[in-house]
RNA sequence: CGGGAAGUAGCGCAGCUUGGCAGCGCGCCUGCUUUGGGAGCAGGAGGCCGCGGGUUCAAAUCCCGCCUUCCCGACCA
């Protein structure tokens, strides 16, 4: 491609809207263009990208025994509303945005169980057609509360999705490991250091699943791992090992009781803390306790120690105002669990909170706090779990070893279905060999390929602009004329260059502009090309050409009749 | 959804406090010169100052409402 001819055009300097190095340096070489919030066109030099990473899918999934085909993106809403996923649609879980037109209102698809289960339902009547596993590469649409970052989070985006179908747990587990794997040899294809975590599966759904995550300084997501068995899971979804106390709590009566401290506007652990400092007490040896509502529906006390952060249990929310009316027992601010029981309130401790202590809560009464309460004795636990956040240097659930906290972006997310979708979609069956009818055990399996575009810039880039792994690079070479339009000499060579090179199947970016040298060079950087081959006058004078590798910046001149060969074999 | 900031030429920004001809740099067009790391000179094109209303002789500037965008948080398949 002649760079006069491409549509691309750099930009010296980035939109102001561009904040992180990927979203910058793909705005700024013409990869990409924003056309509103978290919606991107992608201009010919990213589309390219695209089809690379697209295309290193498809070869991996085919190999792996998967079938590609292309599923709608609108969505008849009677198809959400048969597995029931409507109802979360004004929800955060799942921003679905929908379209009324004749016939009817349709869904932007967000995602594809609901159609595919229908679609392979209607073509698989018998467990002899089993297993099946599909794919398609598809845009999908979000209604993202916060898109930001460039490709990372957007409201539209390309993803590659995967479904498969058996007749039982056992076959879908080995088609889940089927798929898991082509995942991991995508990724180690495109370069990317991957962790697979156990994670939540959120609006999906499913029992097992595992994210895939690049460890990154840009991404929203955190997981811990271990260094020692290998652990590693999404930090919603991460444990911790308490070392509990051996035996029995010993109840110790440090002072009789706990004594009733006034500690008016320390409604705040940090607070709270504050007022108790001269006594050495730190955040740790405060019981936090959160006014919560459960996944029943009932309300309870969670305690955790002072200086942990609460991970609330899905289907757990907080306390609103009304809550606290109806509750008297429950004093915002000043909630300690001395006898929450009498007044029907459960008390749910997380597992850091299994010491005597003595321990300081609040008094349930406005402005004011007990010290010295001690547990088994002035307050009692119904339920014992893990509500905390896990932090760098927790134990390992498994090995007891310290975790280590990663923060990574989110390239893929595998689910172990089940029949939450073939349970309730209509036709999702097949006959078995006793000629009986069968929900499929379904796997779902998604990758985001624009978003896996963004990491790929964000790991691989200087300064100066974006460094392509030869795997995805839109172009193999980037080639430049120096002052052609006076030299006939370099014009010749450098058309002849391109020739050869395209002869040989190197994909070759050809500036044949007018521009002065520093333009050149400095758009080349930008582009980020894997390898950058200068013809001009100095170097014909001595029949050679420069040859410079984009991401070392190793240079080498080369004669002449040798670029093609060298760099073929390069 | 809560908090903050910003919308002026394709991009980056000044002008707004104190109302009075709409500006600068880059980019774009023409000509000449130049040519190994974003060239120089000269000339030129390009604007609903986000939108709507109000105040005023007069609004980019002051007031009200709305829209859009970005950041922090909440949330996140």
């Amino acid at each position: 491609m002649r760079m006069s001819r491409l549509l691309v055009r750099t930009l010296r300097e980035a939109p102001a809207d561009a904040e992180v190095a990927s979203h910058r340096l793909l705005v700024r070489a013409g990869y990409i263009r924003r056309l509103a919030s978290g919606v991107y066109t992608f201009l010919p030099l990213g589309l390219r990208v695209l089809h690379r990473i697209e295309a290193i899918v498809r070869e991996e999934l085919d190999a792996a025994g998967c079938q590609e085909l292309l599923l709608p993106a609108l969505h008849p809403i009677e198809l959400w509303e048969q597995s029931g996923r409507a109802a979360l649609f004004g929800s955060d879980a799942l921003p679905a945005m929908t379209v009324d037109a004749r016939g009817g209102t349709f869904v932007l698809g967000p995602t594809h169980e609901e159609v595919v289960t229908v679609t392979v339902g209607a073509e698989v009547d018998s467990y002899r057609q089993l297993p099946v596993t599909v794919y398609q590469i598809q845009v999908k649409f979000r209604d993202e509360a916060r898109p930001r970052f460039g490709l990372l989070r957007t409201r539209e985006l390309v993803m590659c999705d995967a479904y498969s179908f058996d007749t039982d747990k056992a076959a879908m587990q080995r088609s889940y490991r089927a798929v898991f794997d082509a995942y991991l040899r995508i990724f180690g294809r495109l370069g990317l250091e991957v962790t697979p975590v156990e994670a939540d599966s959120g609006a999906i759904g499913g029992d097992v699943n595992h994210e895939f995550m690049v460890p990154s300084a840009v991404g929203e997501d955190r997981f811990v791992r271990c260094g020692a068995c290998g652990y590693a899971a999404n930090i919603e979804a991460a444990r911790r090992r308490v070392e509990v106390p051996a035996g029995a709590p010993p109840v110790e009566d440090p002072g009789g009781s706990p004594v009733e401290h006034h500690t008016p506007d320390r409604a705040e652990i940090a607070d709270v803390a504050a007022f108790f400092a001269d006594q050495g007490v730190t955040t740790a040896d405060l019981l936090k306790g959160l006014a919560v509502v459960d996944a029943d529906g009932d309300p309870a006390l969670l305690l955790l120690a002072g200086d942990r952060e609460a991970l609330l249990p899905a289907g757990w929310r907080l306390f609103d105002a009304d809550d606290f009316a109806r509750r008297p027992s429950m004093v915002k601010g000043y909630l300690g669990p001395g006898g929450q029981q009498l007044h029907g309130v459960r008390v749910v401790a997380d597992e850091g909170v299994r010491r005597p202590g003595p321990w300081i809560t609040g008094a349930n009464r406005v402005g004011h706090h007990l010290s010295g309460v001690v547990l088994g004795r002035d307050f009692t636990v119904d339920a014992w779990g893990s509500y905390v956040a896990v932090e760098a240097g927790d134990a390992c659930p498994r090995c007891g070893e310290p975790l280590e906290l990663v923060r990574s972006v989110e390239a893929g997310h595998t689910f172990q279905l089940g029949y939450k979708y073939s349970a309730v979609m209509a036709g999702a069956t097949f006959v078995d060999e006793a000629g009986g009818e069968q929900p499929f055990s379904m796997g779902c399996y998604g990758m985001g390929v624009s978003r896996l575009l963004a990491v790929l810039a964000e790991e691989h880039h200087d300064d100066a602009g974006l460094q392509w792994p030869p795997a995805v690079a839109p172009y193999r070479v980037y080639l430049a004329a120096l002052g052609a339009s006076r030299s006939p000499e370099v014009t010749e060579v450098a058309d002849r260059l391109y020739g050869e090179l395209a002869a040989e199947g190197i994909e070759v970016l050809y500036d044949d502009r007018d521009v002065s040298p520093g333009v050149k060079f400095n758009d080349a950087d930008l582009i980020g090309l894997p390898d950058v081959v200068v013809v001009g006058a100095k170097g014909l004078a001595r029949g050679t050409v420069e040859w410079r590798e984009r991401r070392s910046g190793v240079e080498r001149e080369l004669p002449l009749d040798q670029v093609v060969a060298e760099i073929s074999a390069a």
